[in-house]
DNA sequence: CTATGATCATGA
DNA sequence: TCATGATCATAG
């Protein structure tokens, strides 16, 4: 099976990788990943490397996927469905830091469970995850930045209590009504932030007195003193 | 519109 | 310099 994808990754053009069946198959996976340029997995893959990331911001994590086999597509699911681990890439500055903050899920109240840590989206996506370093110092062309070693991460006891305090006291303001008053100043490690194509496109909320509110759709994201303790631990 | 994937660009 | 607020592409 690992020879018929390593095959399948060496001669594959526009031939789709299978999702990985378990959780040594996609560290595996990513081992092949570790040490090889963008623009190496790119060719692989047949894809055009872009010049710059300004029209396509997206496009890392999208090779990523694609390279390790992510079968979510665009579902409100984890990237590798069968083994619940949601995937994500942390771009790296030239001190080996995470140059940017991580966008995890939007804030809404309309989902099931969401007024409960437990049950909500954001714990879901973060109980499992599979950080990718890659380097993004813009000084460095795109093709030719280098992927790191893979971090398979479960939140630690510690970091779940820091996140579940940020996300209840920003939720509570959510469900006051005052989610468009909220700044990405608050909050430890979870931040909100604005999440949309423009300031000018409008969502569902809640008002301050209950009612129905057009307002700018607002995502959370781990700010990058979070995301450094990751690279740290693993 | 919402979901996925994020980084850009400017003010402090 | 860097975090906040704004923005880009694509699928459904």
């Amino acid at each position: 099976m690992l020879v018929e994808c390593l095959i399948r990754f060496s001669t594959s053009q526009n031939i789709k990788m299978l999702p990985p069946k378990t959780q040594d198959e996609l560290l595996a996976r990513c081992q092949q990943l570790t040490g090889k340029t963008l623009g190496q997995v790119s060719a692989k893959l047949g894809w055009q490397t872009p010049v710059d990331l300004r029209r396509y911001k997206g496009w890392v994590g999208a090779l990523i996927e694609e390279a390790l086999g992510a079968d979510a597509g665009n579902q409100a699911e984890p990237d590798f469905t069968q083994l619940a681990i949601e995937l994500k890439t942390l771009p790296i500055n030239r001190q080996g830091q995470p140059k940017e903050s991580t966008y995890v899920c939007t804030v809404s109240m309309q989902q099931n469970g969401e007024l409960n840590w437990h049950q909500s989206w954001l714990r879901r996506k973060l109980s499992h995850v599979l950080w990718i370093p890659i380097e993004a110092d813009a000084e460095i062309p795109l093709a030719q930045r280098y992927i790191g070693q893979a971090i398979l991460w479960k939140p630690s006891v510690e970091q779940e209590v820091v996140l579940q305090r940020d996300w209840e006291s920003l939720m509570d303001r959510v469900v006051l009504g005052e989610q468009s008053e909220i700044t990405a100043k608050e909050g430890d490690y979870l931040q909100i932030r604005p999440k949309a194509a423009n300031s000018h496109i409008v969502a569902k909320g809640i008002s301050e007195y209950g009612l129905e509110e057009k307002i700018n759709p607002k995502g959370f994201y781990l700010r990058t003193s979070f995301t450094q303790q990751l690279l740290q631990q693993g």
